[in-house]
DNA sequence: CCGTATCCAGATGGATACTG
DNA sequence: CAGTATCCATCTGGATACGG
């Protein structure tokens, strides 16, 4: 809690954790992600992103949708007809979230399999699978 | 479980979600990214870690650890004399992903004013403090 | 010094049923 | 159509104690 003393070579000072976390509490979760790339080309109704996002719930779309809402990434319009109309859509800082999220996106593609063969590797040797 | 049919304009196919899906499973969690900053430098011993990252558990250190070498993103090194001795290190693979999370940091920092301010809008309207 | 084991509280998220 | 409410299983992570 208090300031950081003694040597400064050691990496993290509290603000770097803290940078992190903001990050990890917006798009850390289980959908948000995945919301925000759904809205990439532009508004979406809540239907549409339950069909679009497989498995999630009525219930975690709902909430993630407020939650990124309520960190203004993205809004919420009601359009008073009936049926009920609502639609979701970035707003400009969350397109540049979008986009600050794309290099790790690629990563994971780019990665993908390297990532599966280090955690065969270690399975295997952790695990082998032997007879007693 | 089966292949997308209908429109494709819906946006997110299967493997988007499997993409997100891999990078939040080894970054989501509370601590692995700010272990992959405190790497940045070079090796880092166990206890220097622990020191340089605020708060965390000398369990959670441990379990981050293990999954980032599982999944090939460091190495552990261990030097056998005494006192024990044990060094962890980006692989380049996780240098890589060091990278990709930049932009997400950046992000962080350059937005966190906007999203304070946005969350206590939101919060301000549902829950305006007044009297009855 | 570098862990592992155990226990437990709180957060997360899925299923289901109900509403304007 | 677009939610809300409730209940409950699972997961995450912190505290503590102990071991090589």
């Amino acid at each position: 809690m208090d300031a950081v003393q003694g040597d400064p070579r050691s990496a993290a000072r509290p603000s770097d954790a803290c940078r992190t976390r903001v990050v990890l509490d917006i798009v850390g979760d289980k959908w948000s992600l995945l919301v925000v790339r759904n809205l990439k080309d532009g508004p979406r109704r809540f239907t549409e992103l339950k069909r679009a996002i497989d498995g999630i719930s009525q219930r975690m779309l709902t909430v993630t949708l407020r939650s990124l809402e309520r960190d203004g990434i993205l809004t919420r319009t009601v359009h008073d007809v009936m049926p009920p109309h609502v639609s979701y859509e970035l707003t400009e800082i969350g397109v540049t979230l979008r986009e600050a999220t794309a290099p790790l996106l690629e990563w994971s593609v780019a990665h993908l399999a390297r990532i599966d063969e280090a955690r065969a590797v270690y399975d295997a040797r952790r695990d082998p699978s032997m007879t007693s």
